[in-house]
DNA sequence: TCTATTATAGACTAATAAAATCCACAATTG
DNA sequence: CAATTGTGGATTTTATTAGTCTATAATAGA
């Protein structure tokens, strides 16, 4: 029950760009460099960003990734999903209908976890690294 | 980022005991029967929740397993402590001190979380089962 | 005491998922 | 056209989860 590097990687990431880099766009290539890890692997969760909205590329020369103009809107659950997916982490072999009571406990609970990491913006944390 | 099946089975097993058989114990064997799985398998799961000290094991003929006494204390969370380990779903490569803002989130996020588990307690599922 | 029943432990294998790499291709700049 | 950058798919490597098998120890009851 862990979140995967993947999610590490991402959350850095836009750290990153949203502390570092609110104008230009930045090449993977740096990116990796920046936070030690490799461009190949560090692109596949890129991508991944960019097809759930939060980031928009540029290919070409000189281009690059940058965040969307919603910045402020974009939140942990945000990335976390983009990475990780939206399943429960909760799935039974059989489903016994609605009323089942461990299912409701354990979703009860992940929902709470949710509700945190939604409401923590990443523009709110880059202001902290600043000021 | 999902419990693993082994949680799953465990929470299964503990509510079967809690709720079906409050005195006498059972074996792993007919436990197995009852929730459709290998007895080998389950076994290393209750195996783990007796080390955890949330049931009782007696071995020998007619022996089994059977809930230890504070049975109104055992809460969601213990069980998924006992299968899944106590360490925190959020671990990065480098740990930049405590000030870390990324992993307050994530922590807190996983804090309210299994909060709402450890209110939880598989008594009060029992009866709900029951009444 | 002997046998059947039950838990425990560790080695082992199989299946699945995560992490990482590689390469071919498309888009853009200059 | 050449260099740079992202995208997609196949592939490999590594780690984790799931599951099996076997030997051992404890106990109840004949
Ligand atoms: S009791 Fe609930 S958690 Fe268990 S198998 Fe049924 S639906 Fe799933
Ligand atoms: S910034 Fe925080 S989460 Fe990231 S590597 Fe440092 S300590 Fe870990």
């Amino acid at each position: 029950m862990k979140y995967s590097q993947a999610t590490d990687y991402a959350l850095h990431a836009m750290l990153f760009l949203v502390a570092e880099a609110p104008d230009k766009p930045v090449s993977v290539h740096l990116l990796a460099e920046k936070l030690g890890v490799s461009q190949t692997y560090l692109s596949k969760m890129l991508t991944k960003l960019v097809k759930a909205g939060l980031i928009h590329s540029i290919s070409g020369a000189n281009g690059g990734y940058r965040l969307k103009r919603n910045q402020e809107d974009i939140s942990f659950l945000d990335i976390i999903h983009a990475i990780e997916g939206t399943t429960s982490m909760f799935e039974c072999s059989f489903n016994h209908g609605n009323e089942c009571l461990i299912q409701q406990v354990v979703i009860d609970a992940e929902r709470q976890m949710e509700q945190v990491l939604k409401s923590k913006k990443i523009t709110e944390l880059a202001k902290q690294f600043k000021g």
